[in-house]
DNA sequence: GTCTATAATACGATAGAC
DNA sequence: GTCTATCGTATTATAGAC
């Protein structure tokens, strides 16, 4: 809830880490990614970081907590594009610019998490940070809709579906991963002109 | 495996079911597509259908079990589109009537179990059952693309995500059912040309 | 800030009566 | 074919020492 997203890695004098709230939070948003909500353990969490069960605990209250001030930090991100989106002219280049900003996203390290929060929808429903997401989820959905109809809504929809695909575990489609960026991008906005 | 997939309802003479055996399958299939994998549990599986936990066991020996199958009936009808494939000409009008054969699929019973199968695609490589289920989706997304090229295996991966989700609850969308899954099917054909 | 030890709960699965 | 009772193991989470 308000940390900074940049992470440092810093030592105190003594040795000891001082940056353990940060670095549960990278590595539970990887094995969130890998092994979804309910197969993700903190034993996994914690064993990866060198640290046990209970130290978890003195950074955050739960595992639910956990996942909030994940996705408190990828709100941030998001919202400033549909806030954005909001001062802009409706039309087919804001809907484009939209897209190349989402795809931004994907591209650094929240490509994984995205496709997380978007396969765990109503698995998730009750989770209060992934309710909130779906919500932004949405609003993109509607940003992304040329006009008021059930094609141009599933279209949208698919544009998105195109950036998590490219930004999620997709080794299968072949290419670089820049190259997969590339054409899913370009095919989001072939999807909402 | 290899039960038929016409579930009868049928009382012995004594008023005792004897379609136990395809009730936890409908049950299941329905609380797998809710929850996933692993936010399913036997409990509810057994509450549902009004018996007790030990009751399952039964009828199928694991919690994999009752899943591998569900699967094993909808394999069969994928299987048959996918070998129809196979003996016609490569070309449009035969990736259009695949897309054709599988939106018959979805608006059945089978399209939230294909949302959810798709969906824990990771999770779920472990399992057995679901391992062949990807192997059939790709085999799937090469049917259906036109060139061999990156952009053609993300729109023909997109092209089962729009069936998808007009299978899937996809209220939000707007329009009814038949329309959802009409527009979809449209897209879909678009997406493969 | 991290530890050991443990509580409380839920899970999948089994044994054996009826 | 379904039940009661229970086992073994995992989970999230807490208490209190250091």
């Amino acid at each position: 809830m308000g940390e900074g997203n940049i992470i440092i890695t810093t030592t105190a004098t003594d040795g000891r880490r001082t940056d353990t709230r940060d670095r549960i939070r990278a590595t539970a948003l990887e094995i969130f990614s890998e092994r979804g909500w309910e197969g993700a353990t903190l034993r996994e969490i914690a064993d990866r970081l060198g640290i046990t069960r209970p130290a978890l605990y003195y950074h955050f209250a739960s595992k639910e907590a956990i996942l909030d001030s994940i996705h408190d930090e990828l709100a941030r991100s998001v919202d400033e594009i549909i806030e954005w989106a909001g001062t802009q002219p409706t039309g087919a280049a804001t809907r484009a610019s939209v897209l190349d900003r989402l795809s931004a996203l994907m591209v650094g390290q929240w490509g994984p998490f995205m496709h997380f929060a978007q396969r765990e929808d109503d698995a998730m429903r009750a989770l209060k940070g992934t309710a909130a997401f779906i919500k932004r989820m949405n609003a993109l959905g509607d940003i992304l809709s040329p006009e008021d109809t059930v094609a141009a809504r599933i279209r949208a929809r698919l544009a998105l579906d195109a950036l998590f695909m490219a930004g999620a575990r997709s080794e299968r489609l072949g290419g670089t991963q820049t190259e997969r960026h590339e054409e899913a991008l370009t095919i989001a906005k072939q999807l909402t002109r």
